[in-house]
DNA sequence: CTAACTGCAAAAGGTTTGCAATGAG
DNA sequence: CTCATTGCAAACCTTTTGCAGTTAG
């Protein structure tokens, strides 16, 4: 039994139809385990069955995304992202430098949650927020270079 | 004297060319203050000199950003936003519901920056964050609406 | 059976680029 | 004078859409 199991039957369950398209791309992102474009899962989809459209695989992402199964990523450069939901909500953080994306630890962001909630009573989401910057190797190695 | 003058003798400093649609666009950035689209620029700058190209603005947008004069937001639907930066570095947050973009104070997301250096020597570059979520107005509606 | 779904092709944004002409320094 | 910059048109890339045919439930 496969991890997106209980996705599939929430499909089923808001009288959703579960095409084969669309399980191999829910197969693909949640085998995949981290970021993804809808660009790779269709190139991925196709090695196994060659005629899925790019375009189904936009629609089921949007299905998927909108029954929370996957998150959407908004990076600021290039195209979207998605990644499988499984049930902790981690935040993301991708360097300018080396292009990496980076998992935060579930909860970092809790604080700042609070934070907004209490000085402008914004209930912030931030499940598909990306944090841009340097991180740690590339900091160390940019001292590096400019001395 | 206007108050994108340091911003010009800065590009003229690095051996830029200062072009009437350089100083046309920078006029419309700054004097709109908030956010606003290419698009928005365009049009506005259009409207005193006809014949300047969306391209051109595109590119002076560009220029005007790696010299840190203008900043880019990426909302996460619809287009690039850009705004002049005049000295202190606040953030975004901007409403599902209704689509309004709020400033936060500067300062509100210090907490974050040094956490997230503390804790992944992650050096975040907040100054084009958006923050997505539901704003008070929003949020109070809603509660009202599905009771 | 029938409404949801798919593939195809084409359109729709938003943004970038090649190139010859222009103009700032 | 020279090279950065511009306008124009066309390309590009990602994503969406219309439609007729297909298929899961």
């Amino acid at each position: 039994m496969s991890c997106y199991q209980n996705a599939a039957q929430e499909l089923r369950h808001v009288g959703l139809r579960l095409t084969p398209q669309r399980l191999m791309v829910m197969e693909v992102v949640f085998h995949h385990g981290g970021h993804i474009t809808a660009e790779e899962v269709h190139a991925e989809v196709q090695t196994h069955y060659p005629y899925v459209d790019l375009s189904t695989v936009y629609r089921t992402l949007q299905v998927l995304k909108e029954q929370g199964i996957v998150a959407e990523l908004h990076a600021p450069e290039g195209p979207t992202q998605y990644e499988a939901l499984l049930g902790d909500t981690h935040h993301h953080a991708v360097c300018y430098v080396c292009g990496t994306m980076f998992q935060l630890a579930p909860g970092t962001l809790n604080p700042l949650h609070d934070q907004l909630l209490d000085q402008y009573g914004f209930h912030a989401d931030l499940t598909d927020i990306v944090i841009r910057g340097t991180c740690k190797t590339c900091a160390e190695q940019e001292k590096g270079d400019v001395k």
